[in-house]
DNA sequence: ACGGTAAACTAAAACGATTTAAAATTTTAT
DNA sequence: ATAAAATTTTAAATCGTTTTAGTTTACCGT
């Protein structure tokens, strides 16, 4: 391996001073009044030795590494997988790398993973939290570090986010079973129920029964802890068909608990939306191709996505403390098979 | 923001020489004969004040980064996601970060990127290829940067990797679909073809119908360009429908092909495993979903990016340039109802 | 010819660690 | 008691950039 071209390589060989070529290579040649034809000099001096700043010195030296941190539960799930891609095209775009954490909902892991990323000097953070409150963030913002929550948000909150609107989702997913004449509807929740988006959700869903006049007993809020999700989805379904007590409609709070609703349905031999209709939030390309195909509230991805982005290339770019930015987008509502009455799932598709 | 403690400061504040701490520090301190008392002080007082090194300045010191980078087609493929997220786990278990970059096939955009990574003085890089020749590789390997293929590999390679058996399992389930009595057989394979993975599962299926004595027409092998998926899968079953000549049997080289036949399959009220049945490459839990479920040959993640990082993890920690390692894990098929003719998709399911 | 000003460029410090070569101190051997 | 050897500690260089605070040169008006 040839050593590389350093700044003062360039320097040396032009017999100018090492300040001449920073400037031309930082685009401040003009506001330091460097002569156009020294800037030309350098410029074609550097196309010649092939010279690369060397990143690591720059990133010492500024304090900058041009990364930003991505924090989410679980890259594996395709919610944030997609974000992901998303985040990872627009960053790569902007000359930003992007490091991925996954937390697995610990509070304490998120914290870790985080000050890991700030002890790397990472420019920036854009995270799906799963903290209980907004003390921890609250504190990123004093000390001025960019960050932008997505999809979770907290109430006593200073940091910018950018979320959906949880509640007006579970309302239309509520309205819509509701609309389908059934009356007898469990919500599925993923505890911590904490989370924002959750809460968000659950009130949604409440409204929208409450608004029609219907009571929703305790036993239809459906809890599943996070870390033994197919186990307690298992057992909620299994009880609920041994005691004769299946609900008329399940609603899913995420693309996780949809799944295993319809895996053990099938094993239960329910039918959707027969005995029991389905409606999750998340949508998955999965949910166009199952039998029968499954309704779902949609949040805008990409949408999130590149507002988040801005947002904190905002932060970032500002000298100074930046004001707040909180973001709220809309969802959709994707109606398939798996909520709507007429249609059977035991049609002959053929 | 206060300012950090410095490697100074903790030296200043105990009267000793920057040297010292710094070889605490980084668990040389016996090596040089520093003596435990003098040790255990300074720890103490790394303790007292805080001290978190600046990684910024060590890696500008020491060229390292503690990060690798980790380059798939697609971070949003579940099959990529999945590799990511255990890479990811065992990264920060040894203390390294994992940037993420997505090439969406195109060699040139890969290299670019590889290029990028290396500017910022990743460690190391794992890959899954794009490439359709070793040559850019064999010069990596000679610039003695640490790096292992993962999933694609190529013939005349100096690199490490980490692979299947991709013609066994494409043997495997041919031969399975072979044995449920079919004989035309189409194979849907994704283009660029000139990928390891891709070229090994055709000759694994052409070798097993050899074997078994039958033909395969040219028509019978699908070409699906990456970049128009969806239309291409569309066209051909849309195709095999109007015209009458509707394979047996079918079988999807990747995760996604897979999802696209079912999707498109049902549009078309064609059953599987009825009128077609159906085998991908690669599982995914929602193949355990749909109706009915998909067979599969499933490829061992886990092991796959464990070995992964082994290797790479050895290559960096090595200080002369290392021998290759080339690995190569089994596959294994699971059998659900698609590819099973006792199994009807139009049992009632209860 | 001289002070003043603007334009173009430079020297040197700084960032915070690691590491080399050497110095200071203590111990051991005679 | 002293030289030699072993142990422990240090000073200073170094990595490659950015940036502060000048310096030099040329030109202007009077």
């Amino acid at each position: 391996m040839t050593k590389r071209v350093s700044l003062a390589d360039v320097a040396n060989s032009l017999g100018l001073s090492k300040t001449v070529v920073s400037l031309v290579v930082n685009d401040k040649a003009d506001a330091h009044g460097i002569s156009k034809k020294t800037q030309k000099r350098v410029m074609e001096k550097i196309k010649e030795l092939n010279y690369q700043p060397n990143v690591l010195a720059r990133g010492f030296r500024t304090g900058k590494t041009q990364t930003i941190g991505l924090i989410v539960s679980d890259i594996s799930n395709r919610f944030y997988s997609r974000i992901a891609r998303h985040i990872e095209d627009l960053a790569w775009q902007h000359g930003y790398g992007v490091v991925i954490c996954s937390t697995d909902e610990k509070t304490e892991k998120e914290r870790k993973q985080i000050r890991l990323l700030l002890d790397r000097r990472v420019d920036g953070l854009i995270i799906s939290s799963s903290q209980d409150e907004a003390a921890f963030f609250n504190e990123l913002k004093e000390s001025g570090i960019p960050h932008v929550l997505i999809d979770r948000v907290f109430d006593q909150m200073q940091s910018s986010s950018v979320s959906v609107d949880n509640y007006g989702g579970a309302r239309m997913a509520t309205r819509h079973l509701l609309a389908q004449g059934v009356r007898d509807i469990a919500l599925m929740v993923i505890s911590p129920t904490h989370i924002s988006t959750i809460r968000q959700r659950i009130n949604g869903f409440l409204s929208a029964m409450q608004d029609a006049g219907n009571a929703v007993p305790e036993e239809r809020i459906l809890s599943v802890p996070f870390d033994t999700m197919e186990a307690a989805v298992k057992e909620y379904l299994q009880y609920f068909f041994q005691s004769g007590t299946m609900p008329q409609a399940i609603f899913t709070l995420n693309n996780n608990l949809t799944s295993l609703c319809i895996k053990y349905l099938r094993k239960l031999s329910i039918s959707i939306p027969h005995e029991v209709m389905l409606i999750g939030f998340d949508d998955t390309e999965y949910f166009e191709y199952t039998q029968p195909t499954i309704s779902v509230i949609e949040q805008p991805l990409e949408k999130i996505s590149g507002e988040a982005f801005r947002v904190l290339l905002n932060q970032i770019s500002l000298k100074q403390k930046a004001s707040a930015e909180n973001i709220l987008l809309p969802v959709d509502i994707i109606i398939r098979e798996s909520s709507v009455s007429g249609n059977s799932s035991f049609t002959p598709i053929h």
